[in-house]
DNA sequence: GCCTCTTGAATTAGTCGTACCTAATGGGTT
DNA sequence: AACCCATTAGGTACGACTAATTCAAGAGGC
């Protein structure tokens, strides 16, 4: 994922944002620069970067005379994905999967809703494919295949909403997914009712209903909910 | 807003960073990092932290022999809130509203509702409070004062929510409220109407009506919406 | 005697400049 | 066309100096 050797300063974050993510340094430890270059191995400069990087992201502060602060949780920009990669990959994954299912709840109906007013015929066309991809994987135990098509098919709806914030949440909703089909639930075949909400949706908008195309949404994700036992908002 | 003067390679980050986002330097654009020093009068390190910044936002990617080549729009963090507050100070700044707006009109509903069923008895008060501040400032174009409480209500809520992510965007709907009292529409009192509908948001989340709260919501954000002349979704 | 204010010493990040390494790139040679 | 090498710009390391902030010791006042 990423770009994991994006030079020395690339791995020390690869090992220091995790651990800060997981919580090994719990809010308000403080780190010193020259100690933690020396138990990366790296110069000070390079420790540096990694340090104004993980401030950029608001992990920690760094104060003269003080160290490197780690900062509570609430500061921490949770929306870079870098930071949203480090978490699933920590304990908390579970929290934050749940986090992200209810996101997905708020946005994509949303986003579907939009789809419907403004998608390109071309992402019309995308979309169906898309959903004939999942019907075509949804029995046997061709989960990697289906899980290719479900992840494209909520890209292209993210993407035709025609907003970039919402288009820029592709990527996590391809992580909630991945992890769905990878770690958590999902040992059987898919459920078929999902399924062919998948392919109306991607009728609906064909079809310009965006009432309809939400409403079909908002039923997908909220199946995403039930699946992780949250309550349906 | 923030923290201005972080050291230097934050100043050099306060001229760079609106640059590159208001699109000064196209995508594919190359810079040079001792170029760059040397316009900024800083050193190579100072430079070199930046540039790792702004990588790390991916507004720009540095590779070698190369030197830092800006990013198509479509790969930046606009999540990242130091991002987001660059584009708001820049010229595509309508554009930026509009997206943050949608945003809102999506997240915003959804986290009601689930404040009513979370919110402690604290929040609500609070929130009551805010409501009551709004309908006090209402009227004799007390526009500040106004604002501060409907930042504060809206604040209340997504924090209610008792998701983090839904959390972290108290700051955008901040920016987004005092960019349309300061800059945009709102030149006299406030719209009765969406004053009453935050008082009876509060009154729902009071009352554990999640749909009524949801709903209630949902007709603040698409009066929202209206004002910037975005088809409701 | 206790409290407060001042002062200064210790500490740690911040900045700078240099030197050298590494790897892409492009052109020249075979 | 394949190969090789010089060029170039970022990557890393190190050392010296600066500046800000904290903490504690001591002077002064109550």
């Amino acid at each position: 994922m990423s770009t994991p050797g994006r030079g020395l300063h690339g791995r020390v974050l690869d090992s220091l944002g995790p651990a800060i993510t997981a919580g090994e340094y719990p809010a308000g430890s403080v780190l010193r620069t020259d100690e933690l270059a020396q138990r990366f191995e790296v110069s000070r400069s390079v420790m540096r970067e990694a340090v104004r990087v993980l401030e950029s992201m608001h992990l920690v502060e760094s104060r003269r005379r003080v160290g490197v602060t780690v900062l509570p949780e609430c500061e921490w920009n949770v929306y870079d994905p870098q930071v949203i990669r480090w978490r699933l990959a920590g304990a908390d994954r579970p929290r934050q999967l749940r986090s992200l299912t209810v996101l997905r709840s708020a946005v994509e109906p949303v986003a579907a809703g939009l789809a419907a007013r403004l998608a390109t015929p071309e992402q019309c066309a995308e979309l169906t494919e898309c959903a004939l991809g999942m019907v075509a994987n949804s029995r046997g135990h061709r989960l990697e295949e289906y899980l290719f098509h479900d992840v494209a098919f909520h890209r292209v709806v993210l993407t035709a909403s025609g907003n970039e914030m919402f288009a820029r949440l592709g990527g996590v909703v391809a992580e909630v997914l991945a992890g769905r089909t990878h770690h958590d639930v999902m040992f059987e075949d898919p459920d078929p009712a999902a399924v062919t909400l998948h392919v109306q949706v991607a009728e609906a908008v064909r079809a310009r209903d965006a009432e309809r195309a939400e409403e079909l949404t908002r039923q997908i994700t909220v199946g995403a909910l039930h699946e992780l036992d949250i309550l349906a908002p």
